[in-house]
DNA sequence: ATTGGCACTCAGCGATTGTGAGTGCCAGCA
DNA sequence: TGCTGGCACTCACAATCGCTGAGTGCCAAT
């Protein structure tokens, strides 16, 4: 009630403009059709005529808020009027208690990592009936918990690399040499004692040395196994992602192909998915991107809301949803948010 | 030039009508538009007047292989048109030893099983501009090399089990009691001993009894251990699919929402993959279900092309492409027989 | 500043018509 | 018996037209 400061004082003019976009953003989104200013005094109590909203309406247009696809229709927003929009008109719907116990103990169900995202997909994917991108949690700012070699055959070896995330990478390694179980288990001490909590990022420092402290003959398979060490943990980290949800497109709208074809193609590259998830380092703040403002041409039509997650307010990755402009944002922003949060809560856990 | 058999000499019918029937199926395939009788004799060598294909065409109508969209316009192929095509008429177009030598060396790459099976994905979608769909190899139909357990925490052990297909999973156990090292090197070497070679399906006899060799106060660790690895192997086989191309589905035509939702949407339920890629155990061999022909309403529309794959012929896994029934059949067959061929051998590699 | 009134615009819809691709049938021919 | 040219017929599709109504911008009045 307090903040209802001025109903009929002074200085309306540019309070009840933006209460106007609000409307219109909030029918359009709604409805998906042009919205009209006798359509907006019906369903919203603004107190005024709609001869005044005209008013309103051109002057939010002379601004770039809205726009007309032709004359004779009703306005819709752009997508500076969506950014107005989400940075100062939309109120965060929070989810229901409802809602945030299932998805707490839908999370919690999970067995291990690839379940946890695969869950976090779906979550995402059911909450806000879009197309949802998990990332899983970065090789590069995650921590080295232990790692594992194993002799499958006599000349090679299993490199299972296990990070504090949960997440475990594996690579062969074709053996130089005959594989040697003593200088294995050796070898296994030896990193595990040098690597235990250190960032994936140092691991090459780490074992920096390592090599010299084995004897000559032994040294190929040592430096194989490091190699590749080296090669998973640092130089070739694989990130991965997924995406889900993607049938959501299909409700897009008429104008199918043009729309849903370069989306769907762009969603199947890791570097745009990546990219899409952007570079933000915190966790808690929602991001979004509104239609032109996002870097890929293909994506112009869409909007994306991202976050980053991670145990303890440490982002290790990123998730998001990904819709045409014309979005429920508060909805997708809560629902964004809430996934993130609790999948950060599981990865303390682990 | 010894086929062309009976140019104008007997029991000629029959023979032509099937010309004009694979005419038809290429045509529409090509030109996604209902081909009529002028520009069938028009396109193709048939030697007879478009009134004679007239009447053929009334009979292939008359038996089911073609039907009308509407009175004035040509035919196209019913799912009985193309079962037959594919029966019969189509001759299996090899791919070009430029193709094959690309698919090899494309999967050669691949550093790991994940990254195998994403790559043989992407070749299928892009040799047949379809969507694609590669199974995991079936822990079911694989056989133990290795199981791997590693004490995490003091009460935590990670359980990792590696197929002789080159899948790994792995499973936390809560330990009732503090991680005993030496104990579970114990438990670890039985168990390879026990299980090494074994089919997964067999893993709960072969571990029978294990837990008794081990003295009371050890036993709570080691029976949680078995049980969980019980479950992996046994009872709760994670099935693993992979789509993708997904973006093809867009190239399919006019009436997109009505068509492509549904087919999206089933192609995001492991379930309805598991059961489009089928249960057929043999490779080498080249499984299509046309339309109607396909156990899912939602599919009807579509085609699914698939076959087993695995090392030395011995069927681990599917793999397949969906797309319209008017589709390429003997481009995507060819494709995919090529490519879990080449699958199968780098299987039989590892 | 707000409002009622009014003239104006124009997308979308339905009805109408013309065109052409394609068909089925038939009588004549090899 | 099988093939062919000819012909009348059908009907989807495209183009054209007029109408309607939602929605606008502007203005004079309050």
């Amino acid at each position: 009630m307090a903040g209802r400061a001025g109903k009929g004082m002074v200085a309306m003019g540019d309070e009840r403009r933006m209460a106007v976009l609000r409307a219109i953003v909030e029918d359009f989104v709604a409805s998906e059709e042009p919205v009209g200013s006798k359509a907006l005094v019906d369903r919203h109590e603004l107190g005024v005529s709609s001869a005044t909203i005209r008013n309103d309406m051109a002057a939010l247009e002379e601004e770039g808020y809205i726009a007309q696809p032709h004359t004779s229709a009703g306005r819709i927003p752009t997508d500076k009027g969506y950014r107005m929009f989400v940075d100062r008109l939309a109120s965060v719907r929070p989810l229901s208690p409802a809602e945030r116990r299932a998805i707490h103990s839908f999370l919690e169900e999970a067995v291990d990592l690839d379940n946890v995202v695969e869950r976090s997909v779906r979550l995402l994917t059911q909450l806000t009936r879009q197309v949802a991108i998990v990332q899983y949690p970065s090789l590069g700012r995650s921590r080295v918990r232990h790692v594992e070699l194993v002799a499958l055959s006599p000349r090679r070896v299993l490199l299972i690399l296990i990070a504090d995330t949960g997440r475990v990478e594996q690579r062969m390694v074709d053996s130089p040499s005959e594989v040697d179980e003593p200088l294995l288990a050796d070898v296994r001490a030896r990193l595990n004692t040098v690597l235990a909590d250190h960032a994936f990022a140092d691991v090459q420092e780490a074992v920096d040395g390592l090599e010299e402290q084995f004897p000559e003959e032994k040294r190929p398979l040592v430096a194989a196994l490091l190699a590749t060490l080296i090669e998973a943990a640092v130089e070739r980290v694989e990130e991965r992602v997924v995406v889900g949800g993607a049938a959501n497109l299909a409700r897009y709208g008429k104008d199918f192909p043009q729309t849903v074809h370069p989306v769907l193609e762009a969603l199947e590259e890791q570097v745009v998915l990546l990219r899409l998830l952007g570079e933000a380092t915190a966790t808690e703040k929602v991001y979004v991107r509104i239609g032109h403002e996002n870097e890929f041409a293909d994506m112009m039509t869409t909007s994306v809301v991202t976050s980053g997650y991670g145990p303890a307010n440490r982002a290790v990755a990123h998730l998001g949803v990904v819709g045409p402009t014309r979005m429920d944002y508060p909805g997708s922003m809560a629902a964004v948010r809430a996934v993130a949060r609790y999948l950060g809560r599981i990865l303390a856990e682990q």
